[in-house]
DNA sequence: TTTATCTGTAATTAATATAATTACATTATT
DNA sequence: AATAATGTAATTATATTAATTACAGATAAA
């Protein structure tokens, strides 16, 4: 699990919040993370169809579905992001070693196993539902 | 889930194949990297009480248990590791943040129980049930 | 008791992945 | 035409992880 989605969701509960257009400078202020960093994002969001983008001047980005039917799962797709991985830097086992690519095909399964027990449950939770748990105290 | 995970898994499926005094040099030929990864590795796996430890010549590493008695929760624990996490890279967020510090905090839980999950899966897999899915080809 | 061979571990270096930054083209409104 | 926004590529910086090096400590055999 990435900053990206972190920062994906930060954004659509904001945007929930806030129902206009909402510039990715305004964004990043919230999510404290740097304007361009947050467009990287809202622009694969906006490809998956579940925010718009107004560009020129009073541009911004906005929901396209309501919160409640916007689930995590969908969210972490669309950043092509899972919650299990092998996160290793390893560079690639020779092919001489034949027990060690049979364990990595076994623990590569093994993590496909595990995401999608995450993605299930991933898929029970909303923007919406979680806009509920944060409390907006920032005035801009 | 790091590399360490995959060269502990590895390193005990390998001494239930070879039940005997197995050094961190052969071990580190099948599983494809260096020796010293391979003892600070086992040395984790030590102090866990999962294998034990021959020092001096003739030395080497040998299983505690029965390979149906360890499972794959109690390995990953052994490394502190853990099958979910945030695995960001960002600096702390500032304090004037207050909406990113809830998310972050909102994200973690999340990705505790995510883990609490995937531990729940992790322990019904067995070092023993995870040999017989490997064929042990190499001679050495 | 000396030597050889193993583990234990700290310290350093290298590689990799990720985030942050910079820059500029594109678009839309006034 | 000028301004203010997004889109995106390219670069740089940072953080994490793996690999390497080095050597101390332990054990057994000669």
């Amino acid at each position: 699990m990435k900053a990206e989605f972190l920062v994906a969701v930060h954004a659509l509960v904001y945007l929930n919040k806030h129902p206009q257009l909402i510039t990715s400078d305004r964004l990043s202020k919230s999510i404290c993370t740097n304007p361009a960093f947050v467009r990287r994002v809202m622009s694969k969001l906006r490809q998956a169809e579940l925010v718009a983008t107004k560009e020129g001047i009073d541009g911004g980005y906005y929901l396209l579905r309501s919160a409640a039917a916007i689930d995590l799962r969908t969210v972490m797709k669309a950043l092509d992001d899972s919650a299990v991985s092998l996160a290793s830097q390893r560079s690639d086992v020779s092919s001489d070693c034949l027990m060690a690519q049979q364990m990595k095909q076994l623990m590569e399964n093994l993590c496909q196993d595990l995401d999608d027990l995450c993605q299930q449950k991933l898929q029970g939770i909303t923007i919406g539902s979680l806009s509920l748990s944060i409390n907006e105290k920032e005035t801009f």
